[in-house]
DNA sequence: TACATACAC
DNA sequence: TATGGTGTATGTA
């Protein structure tokens, strides 16, 4: 193919339009990732991905130009039904919250470690960064990407290897705020979580000040006797560096004072604006870190509206269906969870980045996608979405891998494979868990990746009975390839 | 059930 | 030198 350059200059290419980039401009980040990339065995892989996806797009295209007049208009009236019965059903009545901490690992570090507050970092290691603080993202190093490119991209950018324990110390003290508000509160990840505060908002309503008052606490940086005016100081007082946040930070606007303890509080109103924004300000008080929240009548919403005033801020979107189908109308199907990079491309693919367009098009998304995901499309097209937070179910499976250079010796990968299976079981052992299926993972040195599994007629739990099926999946692997070894790059169970 | 793919963080 | 690890859901055979 000779019109690949094209396409392959999207395919590695920065992936974001997040942060404002004053250090370097697009194009030269671009080229930077493209020259740290091109030609690896890693970014050959990528390559061949990409020609599978468009094929399938092919496939899509084709699909659609069969289709008959007749057809979509029989779509359109099926999607129309839905679409009205789903309207009768929407509920307006929940407020959900989503939170979400700033730059989670990178804020955490830099709070631990104030020598690093106005250096560009990146919490991660030179293959892999799990995040990275505001004066990296303007060089455009970004979470997911190998630390080495981001070398490339800002050579003064110092790496903070991971520190998991830490973060999930924080994690839990974060938390136990969450719960205040919400016992039922859902966790996504360490550093994000849904909550239901329709629930605490009727509460609160009949709250005295007294329990909506929260104070400063003094601990907190060099802030010893707080000056009358808190507001300027509360800048200083966070140690995270996003504070080129715009509209975000009206928040010490309210009624405050100096307690005569000497410590400076804030009474918090009634609203479910004040609510969320103490919430936040309690998370900043009792972690010096801070967290932006997204306020709207259901979860996949309040997920698009947390990252509105991102970082530290908060966004309401209002509980009228006016004020939804508006706000939906203008949102790139990219911001909605669940719609990723592949799901993104068909659909622009048909001609729709916006939901507006999902909303046009849902005719012909019913006849070209299986019903759970067209489903799933109308409802996002309609601003709908789980007005209740499930609570968290049990586990499906737990695994464990490793990535590590070329390993090519039968007993090396045969006594990996084992150490793996230790893990795993000893993990199990922990939940007291037995399984019935045990899959194992391998990935090439050319980034190829296979699964092989068996399905056990009872549960397992040991290493022993675990490895002993790892093993001869394994096996039967090494003999498949043979007398080529298998190269592995990666092996998980 | 087996496997691959997509997605999230 | 160098592109992760863990878990869920879904489509398809």
């Amino acid at each position: 193919m000779d019109h690949t350059a094209k396409k392959n200059k999207r395919l590695m290419a920065l992936n974001d339009n997040k942060a404002g980039m004053e250090g370097l401009d697009r194009d030269k980040i671009n080229k930077i990732i493209m020259e740290s990339s091109k030609g690896s065995r890693f970014y050959e892989n990528e390559l061949k991905r990409e020609q599978q996806v468009n094929q399938r797009i092919e496939k899509m295209m084709l699909q659609k130009a069969q289709i008959t007049e007749q057809q979509l208009k029989k779509a359109q009236a099926e999607v129309e039904r839905m679409a009205t019965e789903l309207e009768r059903s929407r509920d307006l009545s929940r407020v959900i919250v989503h939170v979400d901490m700033d730059a989670f690992y990178a804020a955490v570090e830099i709070r631990d470690c104030p020598e690093l507050k106005d250096k560009p970092m990146a919490v991660g290691s030179m293959s892999m960064l799990s995040t990275s603080n505001y004066h990296a993202r303007k060089y455009g190093v970004r979470a997911a990407m190998p630390g080495f490119i981001a070398k490339k991209l800002c050579p003064n950018l110092v790496i903070v290897p991971t520190n998991f324990a830490k973060y999930r110390a924080v994690s839990g003290e974060v938390r136990e705020i969450f719960a205040e508000y919400d016992p039922h509160f859902q966790s996504v990840s360490l550093d994000e979580a849904y909550l239901d505060f329709t629930d605490h908002l009727e509460q609160r309503q009949s709250w005295p000040e007294s329990l909506r008052t929260h104070r400063f606490h003094a601990s907190n940086f060099g802030l010893k006797s707080l000056p009358q005016e808190a507001v300027p100081e509360e800048k200083d007082l966070s140690p995270v560096l996003f504070d080129d946040s715009p509209s975000s930070s009206p928040c010490l606007s309210g009624p405050e004072g100096v307690g005569a303890a000497g410590g400076a509080f804030e009474v918090f109103g009634t609203s479910v604006e004040e609510a969320v924004r103490e919430m936040r300000f309690r998370i900043e008080q009792k972690t010096m870190l801070t967290a932006s929240a997204g306020i709207a009548p259901n979860m996949m919403l309040a997920k698009v509206c947390s990252d509105k005033n991102k970082p530290n801020g908060q966004y309401r979107l209002p509980s009228t269906r006016e004020a939804v189908m508006d706000f939906v109308q203008n949102l790139p199907v990219r911001k909605v969870s669940g719609i990723g990079k592949v799901s993104e491309k068909m659909l622009n693919a048909l001609g729709i980045s916006s939901c507006s367009h999902l909303g046009q098009q849902m005719g012909l998304l019913s006849l070209l996608f299986s019903e759970t995901a067209w489903h799933h499309l109308l409802q996002v097209s309609l601003g709908l979405g789980s007005t209740f937070i499930p609570r968290h179910e049990e586990r499906k499976s737990m695994s464990t891998e490793r990535t590590f250079k070329e390993l090519s010796k039968v007993e090396e990968q045969l006594s990996l494979c084992r150490e793996l299976c230790e893990d795993v079981a000893e993990d199990m052992k922990e939940e007291g868990l037995k399984g019935k299926t045990v899959t194992l993972k391998l990935k090439n040195v050319s980034f190829e990746v296979k699964t092989r599994a068996l399905t056990l007629p009872y549960a397992v739990a040991t290493v022993d009975e675990i490895f002993a099926v790892a093993k001869d999946l394994l096996k039967t692997e090494i003999d498949n390839e043979s007398p080529q070894p298998l190269r592995l790059r990666l092996m998980g169970n």
